[in-house]
DNA sequence: GTGTTGTAGATTGTCCACAATGCGGAGCAT
DNA sequence: ATGCTCCGCATTGTGGACAATCTACAACAC
């Protein structure tokens, strides 16, 4: 009868995922989702009673599904105004991504002292993802597939705060993509860059990985504030 | 008129910072400082309804600063069962210094590039608190001192993101010092530590800098798992 | 015409009461 | 004696209502 079950239990991690996410949770990641995707511009003010309504819960979770995006940095809230998108300018895009090349910088450091290959393998499936979105042309996937790459190269450091820390800039980088919708900049320079990283990783040259993840994220910045310079949005102070 | 209310405000910052903290907030601020105090220990169960006759508040208001302290990493919530306060083992310690070495890490380069003298200014000062602390013989102000030190370096960087990992990697180290009343850590040792830190930030020396950061919490880590070992704290698992 | 003031509206902050869920112990059958 | 089942208790999750506060507009005085 055991043997029944035994199958689909690989392994001791798939036990402990039993909770079912409370209803805070689940706002709270809908919400998130609805912000990376652009659904709510930056500095749209988010009612209570509105969305409490769209989403068929009360205020109370409500708030404390806000109250965690809050926390997280995607909401900015004004005591007795209400709740808005939060809208980085550009010293915030230059912020996120010096944050994230500290985080995924030290990421490499402990995947060459642990299970690089592991780390080698599942980066592999990430970068093939990103050339079937860069062939298909879908910016979506593409940035989808980016964002997975990344979450990855942190996930395989086995560093859970460094993962939690990255996963919050991850949303806050989708954030600045997400305003400029437009933007399809060169997919096959984004893959060859990923490719990069992924060979200085399977190489084990933790400064030539340290070198190309600083050059990655300085092209990024340049790439969104170039981006957002040119087409000059009005919405974003 | 004007004149008579000229002379406390020097400069317009002093003009901004009327947000009177809300409830919420004001009572995570006291949670997370009873729990930096090792006030409540580690696996104590917080009733709502208990804590929130305590603050004079009610369950909502409560509920939210709960979820804030979730978010942070210091309370562990189970559905229908309670909010426990976080119990760090092993791996716990060696991921918040990790954590934390990426962080402050990073903090040097952007230091270095941007206006060292006066973060060497501030950080002199911590330091100065320090000796005191340590002349003294005050394990409390000891560690206040200590937390403060890279709290100043973090900011001086000027990444508002890198600040915020840090606070909360700082209280969760304090959680991890808490658990061990009784350490008085060799305080001359501790302030060399940081003067050695100091003078390669004084001296621009990125990697003498990276080289010290990754051997002092290499050694804190060793000191807090050390003493775990040694003194066999039951609740700890 | 300009500045001030009062009021209306909306929104948030807070609280109280009820429902749902899970746990622990007592009792019973085997 | 052991295992199972049922029931009461505690705690969380949720909903609705009241109070406090802020903004914006309009009316008024100068």
């Amino acid at each position: 009868m055991t043997e029944l079950i035994a199958g689909p239990l690989i392994d001791a991690a798939s036990l402990e995922p039993v909770h079912r996410a409370s209803t805070p949770a689940l706002v709270a990641d809908q919400l998130r989702r609805a912000i990376m995707r652009g659904v709510f511009p930056p500095g749209t003010q988010l009612g209570e009673v509105e969305l409490a309504g769209r989403f068929g819960v009360s205020r109370g979770p409500l708030r404390e599904a806000m109250q965690r995006l809050v926390a997280e940095g995607l909401l900015r809230a004004e005591r007795h105004r209400g709740l808005f998108v939060r809208d980085l300018d550009e010293a915030d895009v230059r912020d996120v991504y010096t944050a994230r090349l500290a985080v995924e910088g030290a990421t490499a450091t402990l995947i060459l002292a642990g299970d690089r290959a592991a780390a080698v393998a599942r980066l592999e499936v990430a970068v093939a993802g990103m050339r079937a979105a860069a062939s298909a042309g879908d910016p979506t996937a593409m940035a989808d597939a980016d964002q997975s790459f990344h979450a990855e190269l942190v996930a395989a450091s086995g560093s859970p705060r460094l993962r939690r820390m990255a996963d919050g800039l991850l949303v806050e980088t989708r954030m600045c993509l997400a305003a400029l919708q437009d933007s399809a900049p060169d997919p096959a320079g984004l893959v060859r860059e990923h490719e990069g990283l992924l060979d200085a990783l399977r190489a084990g040259d933790a400064d030539r990985f340290g070198s190309a993840i600083a050059e990655h994220m300085a092209d990024a910045v340049d790439r969104i504030l170039g981006d957002r310079a040119r087409v000059d949005i009005p919405g974003c102070e």
